[in-house]
RNA sequence: CGCGGUGUGGAGCAGCUAGGUAGCUCGUCGGGCUCAUAACCCGAAGGUCGUUGGUUCAAAUCCAGCCGCCGCAA
């Protein structure tokens, strides 16, 4: 088959390489522009164009894909393309009806969430913030609604107590290129049986904001570990930020302590609303490196009774 | 030229503001104590203080450039 990939962040490289190591042709590859990013605003390519430059494959990166001379540009360069199949993985446009029309099989999206649940932009992130156990990979059939295409084909993992986004992240997106090979194969077997989604079981997962990882020592236990698994926390240890990326329930109890008090100096366990106690086991100092909890203690000593906030 | 932090034995840090014997906690190695230990005691090894140049009798410390790592902001 004739494809078009369209794909931004690295969660949707291994469905690009997916593609580009299969008999099928990649006829072109649709990214985000670039924008500059980081210290000194270097302009930093999306990891999707920057897989697709090894390959050789041609990049495009359009501004919008619904209006403008962007737009009606790239609707040119697919029409001439003329593909079978467009694929779709975290893009972060909108595809309008053309687009979607356009290829004999359709669009096809590949979504990190168990749908209908977590629909939208950031089901790897809410799934751990809802301490939910377990998600997944679906591909879908894409209609005009957000994710709420036909359901092709679906895998589900168990999420691990203490995993991470980056971790979860990580494999959902190697999983999402199985889930890719897989549903190709379908395609073209024509052996794909479409479910529809029950939208009477759906919730959204909407964008990420910053303000949402910093840490409130108010909350219970595990909505402190959900956060810092979710959207890596963050708290104010003497003035100064600290991220916390790894953390563990405690199963000790602290009910005298306060909110945020560090209970546990030699461990940098933290009391939390509900009396029970976080132990952060990666931080990242304002300025340093990311380290584990034993390096930091090593040079930075805890008073017991210092409290974060 | 977005704002800012940081680079010191294997790890994490102090020392730098008021230049002049390289320090702390931990790890490593050797020995001891112990039924035993991640516990305790004694001892040892290990650093051209990111790099280049400058100031100085003397630079980890002051000045300039370069390189690396990182936080914020976008």
């Amino acid at each position: 088959m004739k494809i078009v990939f369209m794909g931004t962040p690295e969660f949707a490289v291994p469905c690009l390489r997916t593609l580009a190591e299969s008999s099928h042709e990649v006829a072109a590859v649709f990214t985000q522009p670039d924008k500059p990013k980081g210290r000194g605003y270097k302009m930093i390519p999306t990891p999707v164009k920057a897989a697709a430059e090894e390959y050789g494959l041609p990049v495009y990166q359009p501004l919008s894909l619904r209006k403008g001379e962007d737009a009606e540009q790239s609707m040119k360069i697919l029409n001439d393309i003329a593909p079978d199949l467009i694929v779709v993985t975290a893009y972060g446009q909108i595809l309008p009806k053309e687009i979607l029309d356009l290829p004999q099989h359709g669009c096809i999206n590949i979504h990190a969430s168990l749908l209908p649940k977590y629909r939208g932009a950031a089901p790897i992130n809410w799934v751990l913030l809802n301490g939910e156990t377990e998600t997944g990979v679906t591909s879908m059939q894409m209609s005009e609604g957000l994710d709420t295409g036909d359901m092709l084909i679906r895998k589900s993992t168990e999420i691990g107590k203490n995993e991470t986004y980056e971790e979860l992240y990580a494999r959902l997106s190697v999983m999402g290129g199985e889930v890719l090979a897989e549903t190709l194969e379908a395609v073209e077997n024509r052996t794909l049986s479409p479910i529809k989604q029950d939208d009477s079981l759906s919730c959204y997962s909407p964008m990420i904001r910053k303000e949402m990882s910093a840490l409130d020592f108010g909350k219970t236990a595990a909505e402190v570990h959900n956060t810092i698994r979710g959207v890596t926390g963050f708290a104010m240890l003497e003035g100064k930020r600290l991220k916390v990326f790894r953390s563990e329930i405690s199963d000790n109890i602290a009910p005298d302590a306060a909110d945020g008090e560090i209970v546990d100096a030699k461990r940098f366990s933290v009391k939390c609303g509900d009396g029970r106690l976080v132990t952060f086991l990666e931080v990242q100092p304002e300025g340093k490196k990311r380290m584990g909890t034993e390096d930091f203690l090593r040079g930075n000593k805890l008073e017991k009774g210092a409290k974060l906030n």
